[in-house]
DNA sequence: AGAAAAAATCGACTGCGGTCGGTTATTTTA
DNA sequence: TAAAATAACCGACCGCAGTCGATTTTTTCT
């Protein structure tokens, strides 16, 4: 069993993870600071910082959990034997209607995500190879029911989409597609792309 | 002719952004104060702030202007009956190459324009349109020499190449695909785009 | 159990991004 | 050209992210 150090340990990251959440989504990230967030943690401001490296690791935790669940989640009710779009969509949508509804959070995340500072963790290639492993299987079946090249590489299937993925998120931070016309898009552009866009 | 007001704003700003190069190159963005590129600029702290809303700012419009400048550059250069892939190449891997080179002014711009704050400001939409002034010809004489099909849009043909884009750039920053891939990967995901990825 | 070691907590402190009201330089007016 | 008006400049100041050494809590050793 755990000792009281390592359960208090547990209680007291849920404790913070949770008021951030509370205290981002109501005054926003930048509005929010980290003696607050203690304050309404009911620790101390440097104790924030043995449980996190900074401010932003903190949203970077939440969501890396949150994408950790909502995953199994999607992996649990897919059928691989609907058709590849319709898998895709609904797995694309799922992510992308969590950012609508975070949109600090998300805005945050994809920043050290997408562009990060240093290049990944050990840590954050994990999260990221979790996200292959459920994909993979879904393309892997959508070859062999003759609905994806053969001899196109997993790998390179994935970025075509997640690419998509990027773009569209991209598009919706600008403003320049407004939320309701992401999921058409998104549809579209995938299609296009197993297409081709020659004749 | 303009005032000496006038002049003095234009060569305090130009003193400015070629002091922040100089810094943010030697010692990084983050580890370069206001206070210290005030001082290499030979004007007061405050000063900046009548220039510049943000520190990232400075980054902004460094960027913007050397994109409008890279642009034109490659525009007078290009020849518009050479296959659209190697068209797309010199381009893109213009803007790629100029981004290694300058990995650290590059993230902090990517994160403002990519997935900003705020929704984008009149300014920022112009140079992307800027942008789309200079590929539209492409795209659409390919159209006319049937390299791409006539019945998509070329919104949505611009979109599918800047995502891979996007996609490499930010494998790139991860550390998922090193430099000297990039040529290549970008190579093959846009020949598979434009060929699709079904059957 | 009691002492010693190790780990976790804390808040005063540091440095920096950004602000603001006072000052100086330029332009306009009379 | 002198005074009034306006624009640019400045640096002391504020609030916050992140640090660090002192203190408390838990674990380990004897």
């Amino acid at each position: 069993m755990s000792s009281i150090r390592e359960q208090n340990k547990i209680k007291t990251r849920r404790c913070i993870l949770d008021s951030a959440v509370k205290l981002f989504s109501q005054k926003g990230f930048e509005q929010t600071s980290i003696e607050e967030l203690a304050r309404e943690a009911g620790i101390g401001k440097g104790t924030i910082y043995s449980y996190f490296e900074t401010k932003r690791d903190i949203v970077k935790a939440f969501c890396d959990d949150q994408l950790d669940f909502a995953r199994s989640e999607l992996a649990a009710k897919s059928n691989p034997d609907t058709p590849l779009i319709e898998q895709l969509m609904i797995i694309f949508m799922a992510d992308f209607n969590y950012v609508t509804e975070h949109k600090e959070f998300g805005r945050v995340y994809l920043h050290e995500k997408i562009f990060p500072k240093e290049p990944l963790t050990e840590e954050d290639f994990q999260v990221q190879n979790d996200y292959f492993d459920m994909l993979y299987p879904i393309y892997q079946r959508a070859q062999e029911l003759g609905e994806l090249r053969q001899d196109l590489e997993l790998l390179h299937i994935s970025g075509h989409v997640y690419a998509i993925y990027l773009l569209l998120l991209s598009c919706w931070y600008t403003g320049m597609v407004p939320t309701e016309n992401i999921p058409e898009a998104m549809e579209t552009m995938i299609t296009q792309t197993l297409e081709g866009l020659a004749p």
